[in-house]
DNA sequence: TATAGTGTAGCACTCTAATAGTACACAGCA
DNA sequence: TGCTGTGTACTATTAGAGTGCTACACTATA
C-alpha cells in the first residue's frame, strides 16, 4: 500500500481499504476479518495503527467485536458503507471534479472519452 | 475557509487556495500577493502557518520573494500550475474517480446528468 | 532620518499520528 | 488444565502541524 503517498492519516486509509474489501465482497456479514496483529504485518504498520483504524470503524458501526475471538462485519455493513459513499461521492467529489474542470479547462467529453477508453 | 473539515494539512488548503486565485486571474505574472500577516488575518490562522505556504510555494517556483518588499507570482505561474494540475488530475484524481463509480454501481451517465443540470 | 510594513528566525507549547514494546483478561481447543 | 490467538490497556518516544509570541534586518516613504 502507497501510504505515506498520501495527504490522508494512514489508520484512515486502512479503514477505507477495508471498506472497499467489504463492498466488493471479500469479507460479508458476519464474517471474521483480520486480527489486528495480522492486518498489521500484512500492511506493515503497527499493531496500534490497525487498532485505531478497527476503533474507528466499530464507532462507524461497520464492524463489531466479540471478546478474545476477534473483529466481524456488522449486518448490513455493505449496504451501509455504499450509502455513506454515494452521498459523499454526489455532495462532495463530483461538485470538486466540476469545479476542477472548469477552472483547468476540461470538457466533459475529455471525461467520457477516458471513461470509455 | 473550512481547514479542519479536510484531511488535508492546512497550510497546504492555504497553498491550494493561493493557486487557486492565481488560475482566476485574480493575481497575474508579478502582481504582489498579500503579505503573510494579511493573509492569516484574512483565513484566521497563525502567520507561521501562511509563512509555511509561501516556503512550500516559493520551492514549486509559484511565487518568488523580494527582501522587505513581501511575495510576487512568478512570470507563467498561471500555466505552470494548470499543468501540473491538469496532470494530477488526468492521472490521479480521475483513475480514482472512475473506481469509486464502479465500486458503487454509479453509470457515466448519471454523471453528465450532475455535470448539465 | 524616523516610521511602518515587509519577510525571517527564533522559542515554547499543544495536539495528533505513528511507532515500539510490555502486560493482561478473554475464548477456544488439545 | 495449559496453550495460543484474540483484543485491550498501558508507557514511552519521535515527528509534524499548528498556534502564540518576540525580535531583527530589510525597503520604501513621509
Amino acid at each position: 500500500m502507497n501510504f505515506n503517498n498520501s495527504d490522508k492519516a494512514i489508520f484512515l486509509q486502512i479503514a477505507d481499504r477495508l471498506c472497499d474489501e467489504i463492498i466488493a465482497g471479500k469479507y460479508k456479514d458476519d464474517d471474521r476479518i483480520p486480527s489486528v496483529r495480522e492486518y498489521a504485518v500484512l500492511l506493515e504498520v503497527n499493531t496500534n495503527t490497525v487498532v485505531k483504524s478497527y476503533d474507528f470503524l466499530s464507532r462507524e458501526d461497520i464492524i463489531y467485536n466479540k471478546r478474545g475471538l476477534g473483529y466481524f462485519v456488522t449486518n448490513g455493513a455493505k449496504q451501509h458503507i455504499i450509502k455513506i459513499r454515494r452521498d459523499e461521492f454526489m455532495k462532495q467529489t463530483l461538485p470538486e471534479v466540476f469545479r476542477q474542470m472548469r477552472m483547468l479547462g476540461i470538457g466533459i467529453e475529455e471525461v467520457i472519452n477516458k471513461f470509455n477508453g
